[in-house]
DNA sequence: TTCCTAGCGTCGGTGTGTGC
DNA sequence: GCACACACCGACGCTAGGAA
């Protein structure tokens, strides 16, 4: 019930002018010890949701069963189930922060779009999955081993002097570079060259991109900050958006241009490196309102500069003003820490170190629009027709709409592929230009479609509809006792970095070091079990519950040993040189592999015979 | 200052299903 | 039986930031 509420409902009660706890906003996102980050709300928190509680309180409740029944169960099995009772207690909260975190970082693009001026635009960044090398015809060989392409989509909206919003989409492809902050400090820069030169009277943009380690990070912002002056576009903020949501503009892009590219090999072309790839997303037309170059970013380039920005990991929006970037927490909530410019200054990201783009095929001629965005007046059902865009943020919202188009042409068959929201379109391409809004138009029905699948299953079934109620009725009140300030608990959390006990690591080790020796792959889930259940010779636990790990912090720190152990080896091994030998030398070393392959053969035969004589317990 | 842990994204290997 | 498509998952790279 609570995966059910979490998935399809949760994101539909979230409103910052809500007088619950978990609905608004404002509250969730207000720091209760920093006055700067948090933002008065002019109404009482006074009422409760008994669905959103029961999301913290349903480990809880569970809990209270597992004691009354804990007197017949043996104690390790109640005390490993307190721990993933524990662990799951944790997930579920961080769960709920996220969908509460990803639904009012959106606003920011709503936003920016709502009040978008002429000379002004909006990009969306993201790297898209690297393109692996196509080929016509190929072997199954071949398709294994590839290494794939990077390709960097960059979309660009802005506003017309008839009020409607054009796209553009612009392709980095790069022959050389990793996808680190300097290739995208590099692109940004290429890109806002580019704008500039087609679009003269731009002014100012806004970035928005995902919370990836190569867009949200010191040295990009204190780049874009130090050289906002030189750039010929400037940079007026930069918006994050929580992990896997707010680039849906991007992702489609990238669909439309793999399928292009897909559909140019399919005709018996090879897609192999950069330049056959912007071939072919330059065939036949190219895509609409597309344009692809070839960039390389030598990564020896990088400037090695390290600029701090203490709780940087916290932050989510930067304002780029003169005297320094303004940094929040959330989208809109409180006047935002003022990082000073003199801070961060360094000479070693200046616009000349940084901008070492070399561009080996430039942007083919100017693509035409991809399309105009009309604005629509009916908030449910879009169309063109002669309609105005539902930019409002707090428009009224038909209650029980029904996903039942009624525009003329009655064929609304292009739904919103969030669950949540119920708005239906008639074409494609109003659907396309909705998920670029993205001004869902969540449902406020009071009863979802998990309420009437139950309450069909309790007309047939009155003890289970009993049982519904109480359990929301005990998981309301338990939540009711415990209520105290909950200010800012939408939030990130400080991460607590806990050390791993010295004898846990020492387990793992030689866990490790036995792997190694045999060849077999440690089972990170079994490994955890066996963490919980490994005693010494009297029978006494090996570790508390508090020393336990989970399968990804075990699969961390073997990673952490392995990667270890390979770069201690590639420092100890003798770098090989190639000598010249004569024939004699050359052919001892030719009987010296014969033997030591001879030997490996004899050693795996042996091994061989007696798994075989161990399986027949001979 | 260095080391270690965590988070996010991408790549590559492997298993399974499907069509010819 | 072969070649390809797709999903899953572990490995790894990059980055931030706290503990030692």
């Amino acid at each position: 019930m609570v995966n059910t509420f979490m998935k399809f409902e949760y994101k539909t009660h979230l409103h910052k002018l809500d007088g619950c706890e978990d609905h608004c906003t404002v509250f969730a996102f207000s720091d209760p010890v920093d006055a700067k980050f948090a933002a008065a709300c002019e109404h009482l928190h006074e009422s409760s949701c008994q669905k959103c509680s029961l999301v913290e309180s349903c480990v809880p409740q569970i809990r209270i069963k597992l004691n009354d029944i804990s007197t017949n169960i043996p104690d390790q099995i109640v005390v490993e189930l307190t721990y993933e009772l524990d662990n799951s207690e944790k997930n579920l909260v961080d769960w709920k922060k996220h969908i509460l975190r990803t639904i009012h970082q959106d606003q920011a693009r709503t936003n920016v779009l709502k009040n978008l001026h002429v000379d002004q635009g909006l990009v969306i960044l993201d790297w898209a999955m690297k393109f692996l090398p196509y080929q016509f015809r190929e072997t199954q060989s071949d398709f294994f081993g590839k290494k794939g392409i990077s390709w960097h989509i960059s979309c660009l909206v802005t506003k017309s002097d008839n009020d409607e919003f054009d796209r553009q989409c612009y392709v980095h492809i790069l022959e050389n570079g990793s996808q680190g902050w300097f290739s995208v400090a590099n692109i940004i820069l290429h890109l806002l060259t580019n704008i500039k030169s087609t679009r003269p009277t731009l002014k100012a943009v806004f970035l928005k991109s995902d919370y990836a380690a190569c867009y949200h990070c010191t040295n990009l912002l204190a780049f874009i900050h130090q050289n906002n002056g030189q750039f010929s576009i400037k940079v007026a903020e930069y918006n994050f958006s929580e992990a896997q949501s707010g680039k849906d503009l991007c992702d489609s892009k990238t669909g439309s241009c793999r399928m292009h590219i897909y559909k140019y090999a399919n005709e018996g072309h090879d897609v192999l490196n950069s330049r056959s790839m912007k071939l072919a997303l330059d065939s036949y037309g190219g895509v609409k309102g597309t344009q692809a170059c070839i960039v390389s970013v030598n990564a020896e380039d990088e400037p090695k500069t390290k600029i701090r920005m203490p709780g940087i990991s916290t932050y989510n929006n930067f304002n780029f003003e003169n005297d320094g970037i303004i940094a929040k927490k959330a989208y809109k909530v409180g006047e935002g820490h003022v990082i000073k410019t003199s801070t961060q200054c360094s000479e070693t990201i200046s616009v000349e170190r940084v901008y070492k783009l070399e561009v080996l095929d430039p942007f083919s001629q100017d693509q035409p629009i991809s399309g105009k965005l009309h604005k629509f007046a009916d908030s449910r059902i879009e169309d063109t027709h002669d309609q105005q865009p539902c930019l409002e943020e707090n428009q009224p919202i038909a209650e029980n709409s029904m996903n039942i188009s009624t525009c003329s042409t009655s064929s609304a068959y292009f739904c919103c592929p969030d669950f949540s929201c119920d708005k239906v379109f008639a074409t494609s391409n109003n659907l396309d230009r909705h998920l670029l809004i993205g001004n869902h138009n969540y449902r406020k029905n009071t009863i979802s479609s998990m309420d009437t699948a139950v309450q069909i299953y309790s007309s047939s079934c009155i003890d289970l509809q009993k049982y519904h109620e109480n359990v929301i009725q005990e998981a309301s009140h338990e939540v009711e006792i415990s209520v105290n300030s909950r200010k800012g608990w939408g939030l990130k959390s400080k991460r607590a970095n806990v050390r791993f006990p010295d004898k846990v690591k020492t387990y793992l080790q030689e866990i490790c070091a036995s792997c190694e020796k045999t060849g077999s792959r440690p089972d990170f889930i079994a490994l955890s079990e066996e963490l919980r259940k490994a005693t010494d010779e009297n029978g006494h636990k090996l570790f508390t519950i508090q020393e336990w790990l989970n399968p990804p912090q075990i699969k961390g720190y073997i990673a952490n040993i392995i990667s270890k152990s390979k770069s201690s080896l590639a420092v100890k091994k003798p770098r090989a040189e190639l000598q010249e030998v004569n024939v004699d030398d050359d052919e001892k070393l030719s009987e010296v592999v014969a033997m030591l392959e001879m030997n490996d053969f004899n050693a795996n035969a042996v091994g061989i015979v007696n798994e075989v004589f161990s399986a027949v317990n001979i």
